[in-house]
DNA sequence: ACTATTTTTGCAAATTACTTGCAAATCAAA
DNA sequence: TTTGATTTGCAAGTAATTTGCAAAAATAGT
């Protein structure tokens, strides 16, 4: 925990928790790591880095991917699948909408948040960017699985 | 082969073997396959179902897999991640170009042809669906490796 | 607090989509 | 048709993710 500022550290100790609670799932130690890391640095992270980014044998790689998939269908987190065999994740903050680029080539991954595809690409070859292709895709519950 | 429209076959056939040509791939028995399943059926397919559409023991699976990756290269096919640990293939045509909605329970994927996100949003929910949420991601070569 | 019940965790083994090494088959160029 | 390069099939390998199970921790009731 951080020495430096004590008071931050309780509201996110709180914060935390009251996320978990209002989304119905228990306070457990690694469910907190996990949270508490992806709600301070803005991933998105694959379930490798985040295993390497908490303290050693804190939580098992098991554990973590429980959790990410906890965290997901009670959409804390959201799930990115920027490389084809990897899954990156990433705190769903309502207020932060986003969106990501990657290099096909280096997989640096930056993130954006204009919502009009056309914008978003003036935008994105003025940074530099080529050979830009996108990927949209819906999810949602069809009209025959909400009644059944 | 279809005995109803020889002609069409042949139509077809010269098609498939103009568009390896022009992305310089040889002409192979089973890229004529796949390639002749992807422009005929509009999928999007897995390599599992591409595999068992295709005629008995005509091509490996192997196969399949290799095919479809050097043809996303060459951006002859497109691939969705739709479903977490399956990758989709398409053929890429570029007059229709389009997005996908998956329902979250029964995996049914549909496609739809609007390309504004709040209008494709409206359109959805008419058709009954609920719970929407989408992925947007865009691919590309950052300025640093398209110099390097 | 204490105990009982339920949930969650760690470990190791299993799963599965996808990839790869290699010898045999097929393709393309001349 | 022959020659050399590419591609295929097969079987084994890879790597991210999942799962079974017993032990540990969390929650609810008293």
């Amino acid at each position: 925990m951080s020495l430096l500022n004590p008071k931050k550290e309780l509201e996110r100790e709180a914060l935390i928790t009251n996320l978990l609670k209002e989304k119905g799932l228990s306070i457990t130690a690694p469910r907190k790591l996990i949270l508490g890391l992806l709600l301070k640095e803005h991933g998105p992270f694959s379930a490798e880095e985040i295993l390497h980014s908490l303290p050693k044998n804190s939580c098992d790689q098991a554990t973590i991917y429980r959790c990410l998939n906890q965290f997901v269908e009670v959409q804390l987190v959201n799930t990115s699948f920027l490389e084809k065999d990897m899954a990156h994740f990433e705190y769903n903050d309502p207020h932060h909408h986003h969106h990501h680029i990657i290099c096909r080539i280096c997989k640096k991954i930056e993130s954006f948040h204009e919502c009009l595809m056309e914008k978003i690409e003036t935008n994105l070859q003025r940074k530099g960017y080529k050979d830009i292709q996108h990927r949209l895709e819906f999810f949602a519950v069809c009209e025959t699985c909400a009644k059944g």
